[in-house]
DNA sequence: CAAGAAAACTAACAAGTGTTAGTTTTGATA
DNA sequence: TATCAAAACTAACACTTGTTAGTTTTCTTG
């Protein structure tokens, strides 16, 4: 592991001021603040501001685009799948719950890089959806409308960095337990 | 029904634009220029741009948790609760997605009003998961972990805004039924 | 049609924005 | 210890921001 470059650290503290207040809301001051020097100096490390930016969703989108694939090319049954990436969700969330929130909610912000990113979405939904159209071919999954699957689970996922952060009792093992459970078997006592 | 006024106008594509770019991010001047009139005019109806913020979420945030005291409030089961919860959830979105967006994103940027929109917030929540809890308790709900169960169903009913607007073809009815079947009764076909 | 209110306009403000240029300080290496 | 690049600094820029003051136009109503 290399040492924490300046660099890192102002990625890393935008990405928490990103966080709480926006991309927008966020000044080049505020940033340089955070790190106790002056806008101007971060322009030693950075570029740009929306450099910053796209730094953090870029790289998050296109490890989720990644190993997206590999779980759609695995050899495993589409319940399984599911469960995988329920634990990919989980682990980011986990590890980068502030990028999570410019990835969710800053991406209509990147300009040059906006279309990239989009890709890198639409990639990992067909991915999505397509292994829930499986799960309910192979009647694993229940024929309900395949898309609602999709969004509610989708819906779930995203969210995490919300949560995470705020429930640090539990540990990723037993959430992506207890998530998989809820999201795949349901609610109903029955 | 009154006439739509010029605030009325204001305060709606006000929303639109907010849920585009978030509230940061949108100017007086973009304001002004999608109703086609300069921005020092948007001040003959409304007092400041928070003042718009304001409106918009606190207005919804009101509904949110007077309708939720309702259903709390009434003697069906924990079920049939989290159905009409799933219900209103589907409305508000159909009514008002752009409103939606300020409420989840834009929270942040209240001043005097966070607070109290906070407390909403909370209020809403506490019934949502006192709703659950009962429902463990009386064997409707499978007990696991119900902080899980709560947090997954809130997330996918708070990104409906996202959601809805794109797939025009479903009917708040049926959409409502397809999803309370996902949310409550899982996607596993056993 | 006259009069007054409502709502638009122009012009400007003070403060804040991202960023650049040029300079000084810091810290590692020879 | 001398050197040189990395990284901090100060000062300033051109532009944008929300908002106000004062004026003109438009609409409503008697």
């Amino acid at each position: 592991m290399k040492k924490e470059t300046r660099k890192d650290q102002i990625i890393k503290i935008s990405a928490k001021l990103f966080k709480e207040k926006g991309y927008a809301a966020v000044t080049m001051r505020d940033i340089a603040k955070a790190l106790d020097i002056k806008a101007a100096s971060l322009y030693n490390h950075i570029s740009s501001k929306q450099d910053i930016l796209k730094i953090i969703i870029i790289s998050i989108a296109e490890e989720f685009t990644d190993k997206m694939n590999r779980i759609h090319a695995s050899e495993v049954s589409c319940i399984e799948k599911l469960q995988q990436i329920i634990a990919l969700h989980i682990d980011i969330a986990y590890r980068n719950s502030y990028g999570m929130a410019s990835l969710n909610n800053d991406w209509m912000h990147l300009e040059e890089q906006m279309e990239y990113y989009l890709e890198l979405r639409n990639s990992y939904e067909d991915n999505f959806r397509s292994i829930i159209n499986k799960g309910v071919e192979f009647r694993e999954i229940k024929s309900t409308n395949a898309e609602i699957t999709l969004f509610s689970i989708l819906s779930t996922l995203r969210s995490l960095y919300l949560w995470i952060p705020k429930k640090e009792d539990l540990n990723p093992e037993e959430l992506t337990e207890n998530l998989s459970q809820v999201l795949i078997d349901g609610i109903l006592n029955h």
